[in-house]
DNA sequence: ACCCAGGGTCATA
DNA sequence: TATGACCATGGG
């Protein structure tokens, strides 16, 4: 445990967490106009870069395809070849066009807005092509939830800062029920938190990692692996 | 010519 | 329940 000069003691990965949101001040981090952009481009970032997305989403946007109703009755050679930056064309395809048909049978995905986070997310996770991650990037981004997101970034994060057991490491919702228990109550901004790993993982420690500039170098771990 | 990215589904064992 | 193939584009 560290400590804090004279007070109490705070846990390692809270520290952590506030000094990796204070370090990245990131805000704003998903770009969107509504809640179903977010989901849209939810879908078509998985296992894909960014720049990928964006130009997808120039596409369906100049389609004027940003929208659930266009984008459900839209053929699907014709969806498929307005995302094909983003890649796996036909599987997204198909599960835009899933996601789509759902947030239309809501209506306005605004009537949402009241329910419950684990009702919302057991709803999202009934959805093709909505897995683990990609319904808490919606929680946290389309619907305002406070909701840790515990993808291969965050994971790689907690393993080489030591402060989570190795074994919760290994599946999404073990780590993410651990963290859920940690960070509690601790008033930590989730969806910042989330920019945050992400961009130290993406710009400082990455696959091949250059921690020289690392804010973090210090506590991160990385060092410590070999 | 490889390797990978802000994953999920489906088929096997 | 736990792995592995598969999707497919653009950038390094």
């Amino acid at each position: 445990m560290t400590r804090q000069a004279g007070s109490r003691q705070v846990a390692p990965l809270i520290a952590a967490c506030r000094r990796l949101i204070d370090i990245y001040e990131v805000d704003g981090w998903w770009p969107a106009r509504t809640r179903f952009e977010v989901m849209v481009g939810a879908v078509l970032v998985q296992n894909t870069r960014w720049a990928n997305v964006a130009a997808a989403m120039r596409a369906l946007r100049g389609a004027g395809a940003l929208n659930a109703g266009v984008i459900s009755t839209l053929d699907p050679a014709d969806l498929a070849a307005l995302i094909r930056p983003a890649g796996c064309q036909s599987v997204k395809t198909r599960r835009l066009q899933a996601m789509a048909a759902w947030a239309g049978g809501v209506g306005n995905l605004r009537r949402l807005a009241g329910i419950e986070t684990v009702r919302l997310r057991h709803a999202l996770l009934g959805v093709h092509g909505i897995g683990y991650e990609t319904a808490d990037a919606i929680l946290c981004y389309a619907f305002d939830r406070q909701q840790f997101i515990a993808d291969k970034y965050a994971r790689t994060w907690l393993g080489r800062m030591g402060c989570v057991p190795q074994s919760v490491l290994r599946s999404y919702e073990a780590c993410r029920h651990h963290v859920e228990g940690e960070l509690h109550c601790e008033r930590i901004d989730l969806p910042a938190l989330h920019a945050a790993i992400v961009l130290h993982g993406q710009a400082i420690c990455g696959p091949q990692p250059a921690c020289t500039q690392c804010a973090l170098r210090d506590q991160c771990g990385y060092f410590r692996e070999r």
